[in-house]
Order: structure tokens, then sequence, then C-alpha cells
DNA sequence: AAAAAGACTTGGAAAAATTTTT
DNA sequence: AAAAATTTTTCCAAGTCTTTTT
């Protein structure tokens, strides 16, 4: 055993290709075990999250039946068995976790097998209120509607004599369900049941949601979509970050400015052809948000971007005048452009009681109503976008996209609808799925994880 | 068979990096 | 160029599940 090149209390040295740290020792506050692991980019790591997600489509080959079973098992006599088909019930329908047992010291939460009569709450007819702390504290509120043998049997789990603080599942450990699990499929335990139904919820909802015909706006909004939904099933939240309300109103704005751009413009049309308010009737909608006090304002910030964007002009334009030792403009010229601008600002106002606009240096109809129509991609566009963000406020979109979805599903979807992967995995995410032996065939995986979207394409 | 040990995945928050706005 | 906002990566604790020990 070589002398260490670095001082401390080393172990030894381990040869094991069963296991795939590189080194672990226990942590002396709880006792816990450490461990270095290579990277998520590793093939090492890019295996199992192959065998991870074969597994998880091997599932799809025994779920009828699993499902079948555990259906008429709800009504077992034994009661042992009733619980543990309720328990899988729940594990598949609402993918809760398994909840093995958990020591006195650690923070009291539970999983589907640890629920206690206290996290269930029956509302007849056929509905189950679910609020317990899940992992790392997260609270799972829920209410669903039920098969009416499952509201039935947690009626009887929570009967006899119960209290709050006795387990719904006293027959059912992790152990003995994955145990029975395994009898349907090789290496099938319940947090299979998550991938499973992470990845199907995922192609379901993008297939019944994405047509070629939408715009790319629309598709990616329909993935973020698909992406929250299963994120929703399995319970992943985040904060809501403390600029976010903030950030939306901002956004209102700039939408309202777009609409405010739209106005003028159409506007510009009805002066140049009045025949056009007849034609186009439909030009006068979408505007209905756009009120005289926004309107006030929204010019009043016009302006002042003006002015602004006119002071810096003139302060570079004297520095670098400075610098090749010409005497700067006079202050008196820059008041001059900010009379000019507020000029201007004063006649939109006088504008805005009219009908008609100054129609500026347009000389074609048809150039402002390609314009209009340019703008109303913008705000179709911004819309959608501005939806996106406030669904997603609250919803952890990561951690499904990164543990739960398989990547083949995103690929093959980016590749139908002819969206960049890039758009949606991060560098390191694409450098994953290359690792990984996703793909049985090699050519076909740099397809659909370019190495282009890496960075360094020569 | 239960408990403990061990190994590995999953999770939100914080930090860091990058992009957008000012 | 700086600041702000957003996205990505890192961090490491908290889970799941298997293996070993009692």
């Amino acid at each position: 055993i070589p002398t260490p090149n670095v001082p401390g209390k080393w172990g030894n040295i381990v040869h094991d290709n069963t296991v795939t740290w590189l080194a672990t020792w226990k942590e002396n506050i709880n006792g816990n075990f450490k461990y270095v692991f290579l990277a998520a980019g590793s093939s090492i790591k890019g295996q199992s999250d192959m065998a991870k997600f074969e597994k998880a489509r091997e599932l799809k080959k025994h779920v009828a039946r699993i499902r079948q079973d555990y259906t008429a098992e709800l009504r077992s006599k034994v009661t042992a068995e009733r619980q543990r088909a309720t328990a899988m019930y729940f594990i598949d329908k609402l993918a809760l976790r398994a909840g093995n047992e958990k020591g006195e010291d650690e923070a009291d939460t539970v999983g589907c097998c640890s629920l206690r009569y206290e996290h269930v709450t029956l509302e007849p007819p056929n509905k189950l209120v679910f609020d317990f702390l899940g992992k790392d504290s997260i609270r799972y509120f829920n209410t669903v509607e039920v098969d009416p043998q499952v509201f039935k049997n947690m009626r009887i789990f929570k009967g006899n004599g119960k209290e709050e603080k006795d387990p719904i599942f006293d027959r059912v450990t992790t152990g003995g369900l994955n145990k029975h699990l395994q009898s349907y499929m090789k290496g099938l335990t319940a947090k299979v049941f998550r991938t499973y139904n992470a990845s199907i919820t995922f192609q379901q909802q993008l297939d019944a949601n994405t047509r070629k015909d939408m715009t790319d706006a629309e598709k990616l909004a329909a993935y973020h979509e698909a992406n929250r939904m299963v994120a929703i099933l399995c319970n992943h939240q985040k904060s809501v970050s403390k600029g976010h309300g903030a950030s939306m109103e901002k956004m209102s704005d700039k939408l309202r400015g777009l609409k405010y751009q739209r106005m003028k413009l159409r506007k510009v049309l009805f002066t140049m052809d009045p025949k056009m308010k007849k034609k186009r009737p439909e030009l006068t909608e979408l505007e209905s948000d756009l009120d005289d006090d926004f309107i006030e304002y929204w010019e009043e910030e016009l302006k002042k971007k003006d002015i602004e964007k006119a002071t810096k002009k003139f302060e570079k334009n004297n520095e670098t005048r400075a610098e090749k030792g010409e005497k700067p403009e006079p202050q008196k010229k820059l008041d001059e452009t900010i009379k000019k601008v507020e000029a201007e600002y004063k006649e939109l106002k006088a504008e805005r009681k009219s009908k008609d606009v100054n129609i500026g240096s347009f000389k074609d109809p048809e150039k402002v109503l390609a314009n209009i129509e340019k703008i109303d991609e913008r705000i179709q566009t911004f819309k959608i976008n501005m939806e996106v963000k406030d669904k997603g406020k609250d919803v952890a979109l990561g951690t499904s996209k990164i543990n739960y979805l398989d990547p083949r599903i995103t690929a093959s979807w980016c590749k139908t609808y002819n969206i960049p992967i890039e758009k949606l995995f991060s560098k390191t995410l694409i450098v994953k799925c290359r690792r990984s032996p996703v793909l049985s065939n090699a050519s076909l995986c740099s397809l659909l994880f370019p190495l282009q979207s890496l960075g360094h394409s020569r």
C-alpha cells in the first residue's frame, strides 16, 4: 500500500469492480456514508441511466396484468393483500414514493407505505384528500377521485380504533411490496412506476398537444406544458422567485406596448385607406386592454427612453471628441434635441383623441398591413411565453427532465417537429445522453444528440 | 426475519455562468 | 459597462433499494 500524497487518516486502497465509487468514507456527524462518484456525463452513469429507462419500458409489457391483479386484490379477504393492492394503486396512479421506515432522529416525512391516519381524509362519496410532507419536507396536498373500492378500503384501514399517528398500511412494508413486484418482473420496484408513469405521461401529453402546423413558440409551450404535467404528477415544486410578480408585471406592460404599436399601425392604415375599416373589421380587435391611462403612461415611458437615449448619445459623442482633442458640443445642442423629442410626444398626445394618425414615412398600405401581421405574431409569441412563465412559477421542471423523462422521447419529438434539441436540453444533459448507450445505433445517437450543440463544432 | 450497512438515485436551494436589459 | 434577470451547474441531504450481519 503506497503512502498517500495527501495527509490525513486514510483507509486503504480498494479494487472492487462491483461498485461505482472512487472513494468512500463515513461522515462523522450522523454516521452517513459518503462517496465520490463519477459525474452524470460519465459512461458508468450513462449505462445505469439507460438501464433505468429500459426497465421502465419493460414495465409496459407487464403493467396491464399488474393493474388487473391489484384491482382484483382491492377486494381480497386477506387484509395484507388488500392493503398492498391499495398501496400499489397509489404508487401507480399518484406516483407516490415507496415510503420506507424512518428513524426517530430523522425528519417526519412519509411516502406511500408510511402514510398515517392523519395524512388522508375521506371525502365521500369517492374522494381522498392527501396532505402530508414527502421527501425534503415538500408538502403533497392533493384531492383525488379514486376507485370506489379504494375509497371503501381506506375507510376500513382508517377504522377499528386507529388514531392520528397510526399507520394506514400496517401490514405493508416497502420490502414486502417490492418483493411482490419482483414476482411480476425482475428488478421491478416502486420507483420504476414513477419513471414509467412520468415518461409515458410525457409522451402522451406531447402527442396530444403538438401539431406540425404550430409555430415554434406554440410547440415549445406544448413541450413545457407536458414537462409541467409530469412535474405536477411527481410533485416537484420550487419556491416562487421573489421577483416573479414584478417580472410578470413588466412583461404585461411590454405586451401592451406591442399592442400600442399595433394600434398606431392600424390607425396609419385607416388614415391611408379609410375603406380598410370596413374591409378588415377584425383589425380593430385585440387591443381591448389598451386604455387611455396606459397609453398616457406608455407614451411617457417612451418619451423618457428617447430622452435618455439622446442624452447617452450626446455624452458618448462628447467623450470621443475629448479623446480626439476636439471641444465638446454645447449643452444647448442636447437641450434642443430633447425639446424636439418633447414636441413629438406632444403631437402624439394631440393625436390620441383623433381617429387619424401621422402616417410618417409609410407609402404602401400593403406594407403597413404586413407590419401589423408581424406585430400580431410577436404578440402571440409573447403571450404564449408569458403564460408558460407564469404557469411554471412554482413547478420545478428540471428534476423530471433530468431523472424521469426518457431522453429519447425529447429527441424524437425534436426531430418530428423540427426543434433544435439545445432549446430544451442544456449542454451537460446532451453530453449525458451522448455518453449513455441510450441508442444502440451510434449514428442515430449522433443525429438525435448532435455534437454541434456542444459548442465545439469544427 | 429483522436490523444495519452500504450504494446509488433523486431533490430543492444556492452558487455560478450566461443572457438580456438598461 | 453595469445591473438585472434567467438558466445552468453544483452542492449535498434525503430518499430508494440491495446486501450483509445479527
